[in-house]
DNA sequence: GTAATTGCAAAGGCTTTGCGGGCAT
DNA sequence: ATGCCCGCAAAGCCTTTGCAATTAC
């Protein structure tokens, strides 16, 4: 089994690398979405039936700390996990489904970098959200919901009215 | 004693009138900062020693329901509260303080509207914020950091490592 | 060999909620 | 009068943490 790409970035950061840690880092590499730690938990599980969630919990903290992952928060109370290396984007959400499309915008960017100067700011950050649903004509019909789809993509949680905007 | 800004909202939109939603009403309107519950609940206190904050908890809930408040997310953990009424704007938090400093921007609601037609998404919602310190030269000197400062300015609680960008 | 890591379960921080009594309309 | 609201304390949800056993280097 070939070593995957985050578990590349691990070893280049110096982490020991565990048997859950890989097993953790091949599960984000094959993300293509932004999963939260249950979720990463959920697929983890998979190939290491005795994992525990507290260590997924410590092992993504550790992969933020050290710039591997980012941590998004998109409302629903739960942090959701993006791999740097993934380069940097925005996320619009569709709100009808969850889920996220990453986009790029050499528009946005210079608007920000024009404000932050204009304020007298040097940025160590910034956040850019868009909620939306599919312009009519085109609009996607709202997946049947048996089962919670794929998470990353699931309904907001109850204890989120709404989205903090 | 006149009645104040959120409570006038809030009789139009035919909320019953008790006490400790005047009470929370006024300290919402006497705000200017973004403050979060814990920070409401102490401010009300001072107008009535025994309000408690499962009411705080359940009057911004209300609120940001009939679109009085609007609920935010700065990172931290815990949400903050914004008078709808104060217009729309978004927000660039000087991360050596805490400050959140509001701001508009044509160009930038220019360049976001323009992507979400490119992607095709009607908007429901959208958030920008940067974190940023004041560049150097006209830095500011970190406070001495004694006693927390005036919340809504407060260093971020342990929890948080950093901030979901 | 030794410091770091893991699992488990308990604890923590923010928020919600069940319940009996009280209050606005 | 009565349906909504309040305070209290307990519970919920996500996340962190203490501890003893285990593991990577």
């Amino acid at each position: 089994m070939t070593q995957s790409r985050i578990e590349k970035a691990c070893i280049d950061q110096g982490l020991k690398m565990t048997g859950q840690r890989r097993t953790i880092a091949r599960v984000l590499s094959e993300a293509t979405d932004h999963p939260d730690v249950e979720e990463l938990y959920r697929r983890a599980l998979v190939i290491d039936a005795k994992i525990s969630i507290a260590t997924v919990y410590r092992t993504v903290r550790l992969l933020e700390e050290r710039g591997i992952l980012e941590r998004r928060d998109f409302g629903g109370g739960r942090s959701r996990y993006d791999p740097t290396d993934r380069g940097h984007h925005y996320h619009l959400i569709d709100v009808d489904n969850g889920k996220v499309i990453e986009f790029k915008d050499p528009g946005v960017e210079a608007a920000i970098a024009k404000i932050a100067e204009r304020l007298g700011f040097d940025l160590v950050g910034k956040r850019l959200e868009l909620y939306g649903r599919k312009t009519a004509g085109e609009q996607a019909r709202p997946a049947t919901r048996g089962r919670a789809a794929a998470a990353g993509a699931a309904p907001r949680p109850a204890q989120d009215r709404g989205r903090a905007v």
